[in-house]
DNA sequence: CCGTTAATTAACGCAACCGTTAAATTGCAA
DNA sequence: TTGCAATTTAACGGTTGCGTTAATTAACGG
């Protein structure tokens, strides 16, 4: 029973993904926080933030009239832990996908 | 412009999930191989196998009246990248969880 | 050729997903 | 208590996703 299947899909939504991408990168925000980032609702905003929780990736801390959430560091340590347990398999060609990286830099 | 989610989509559902693990473990398999694994019909597999190929997780390829699927290690890696690339965020609770699994086993 | 095997495409139904607006909840502040 | 601010819950509608069976395509084997 793997619980991956379950956070891929809260991950698989591009607002989602744009939420815990800014809640890893900033750190605990109030739901209103993303109010500017999406031409959606509130309210859609909302159960985008609920959804990430039942997966997992975020939880929720209220402070006054804010709830304020957090990305989970397990929980993307469990999707890092699937792409390590997978390592052997990807290593080559990530090599190869970084050499190309490296030198379309050095190119420039 | 971020191909993850639709990466993040195709790996949400548990049969194409399941799909995707047997290729990385097994190598390339016809269609017909997944066939025995979940009860499901010929065509939703087709359809399955069809998303991951949109997604990048697979290839495919000809041979006699047979369609063989890869998995890509590429994509995998894409993954894996985007985990490494929160590696700060999520390392220190990877290492408890380790540290956990660790003394689960010894305990036993 | 003919029948079988392997797989896909077509057509359809149902359930889930994601958005909306309106209403409800909760805390704060005048 | 009145009202505002922050967020969620309720109710509804359109789109997408995933399954089915039936039909189609393509290749092989007698």
């Amino acid at each position: 029973m793997s619980e991956l299947p379950l956070i891929f899909a809260a991950l698989s939504e591009p607002t989602r993904f744009a939420i815990v991408e800014r809640l890893m990168a900033e750190g605990e925000l109030p739901a209103g926080a993303f109010l500017d980032d999406f031409d959606i609702s509130a309210p859609a905003i909302s159960r985008h933030l609920n959804v990430l929780s039942n997966a997992g990736l975020v939880t929720k801390r209220v402070n006054r009239q804010q709830r304020l959430y957090s990305a989970r560091p397990e929980t993307i340590g469990v999707v890092s832990a699937w792409a390590m347990g997978h390592r052997e398999f990807w290593e080559n060609s990530l090599k190869r996908l970084e050499l190309a990286l490296q030198q379309e830099m050095e190119r420039k």
